[in-house]
DNA sequence: AGTATCCTGGAA
DNA sequence: TTCCAGGATACT
């Protein structure tokens, strides 16, 4: 589920909510969704959170101590902030905070959760993660380079996170229609202008994810339980067989890189 | 560069 | 009952 914007739509929230916030408790309720367990949860009881932080996909959230907690969502990962209550089922982390509780839930249990010192966490993501998106780092120029240098379809590139970090298949799907770039052409057949369109594309796309609080497909929720509106706002993701917004040409629903990909035959070229 | 795999549950 | 799903990785 969770890319970009939904992402940083929860760490916008958090932010409001528990920076400030001090750990009084950290329950592991299933073991393997902590990922390079260290012994320990335990050191981090008593300690504030003092910051919360996103890079792609992930989202960490910074304690005292110098100690970094970091999230990754998978596809079905929820991280919310909230009172006491019932806990839904799947729920594999809580964290009991003087206010409230921020719990981990995800019943397809592909999402992770690393407990490291902050410098490790952050080093362990500049490996491994590409340049974020809405950053000047990510200029036209960078994505044509990229791009040139690989035969593999558009959407492949997009869709790795070395390359740009926090695309996934609804936000990739989304800017190559606004692009008009047909998802199947390898990467290095951009001309120029079209790199730039799809560069444009992409920053717009996730801004506009962004402003609606992200997409609920299935079961995303942001970080205070609600789910987001940028449902009513996609052209192809999920439009399979119904006409395209633009011109009215169905929307055409094909597998490529082993993912559903929607895009219109028309306008995508 | 494709595809099997980790999981659960809703829809076809 | 089978297929499919906002992801990532470990294989052929």
């Amino acid at each position: 589920m969770p890319e970009l914007p939904e992402v940083e739509t929860i760490r916008r929230q958090l932010v409001e909510k528990v920076v400030g916030a001090r750990i009084k408790k950290v329950e592991v309720r299933l073991a393997k969704v902590m990922k390079n367990s260290t012994s320990g949860t335990e050191l981090l009881e008593g300690k504030a959170i003092t910051g919360v932080f996103r890079r792609g996909k992930w989202l960490w959230l910074a304690l005292e101590g110098d100690w970094a907690l970091a999230f990754h969502l998978g596809m079905t990962g929820q991280l919310v902030w909230e009172g006491k209550g019932e806990l839904p089922p799947h729920t594999h982390l809580l964290i009991e905070l003087d206010r409230g509780r921020l719990r981990f839930t995800d019943f397809r249990q592909f999402g992770r959760v690393r407990l490291g010192k902050s410098k490790e966490i952050r080093d362990y993501l500049e490996e491994k993660l590409g340049p974020e998106p809405l950053s000047p780092i990510f200029s036209a120029s960078y994505l044509e380079n990229v791009l040139a240098k690989s035969r593999r379809p558009v959407k492949a590139l997009l869709l790795d996170q070395k390359a740009v970090a926090g695309l996934g298949n609804i936000y990739t799907d989304e800017a190559l229609f606004l692009a008009g770039i047909d998802p199947r052409r390898p990467a290095c057949t951009l001309a120029e202008d079209e790199v730039k369109k799809l560069h444009e594309a992409i920053q717009k796309v996730l801004a506009e994810g962004i402003a609606h609080r992200g997409t609920s497909i299935r079961n995303y929720v942001d970080a205070t339980g609600v789910a987001g509106e940028h449902g009513l706002f996609l052209h192809v993701y999920g439009r399979g067989g119904q006409p395209c917004l633009r011109c009215g040409t169905l929307i055409k629903k094909i597998k490529l890189c082993g993912r559903g990909t929607h895009f219109c035959p028309h306008c995508q070229r």
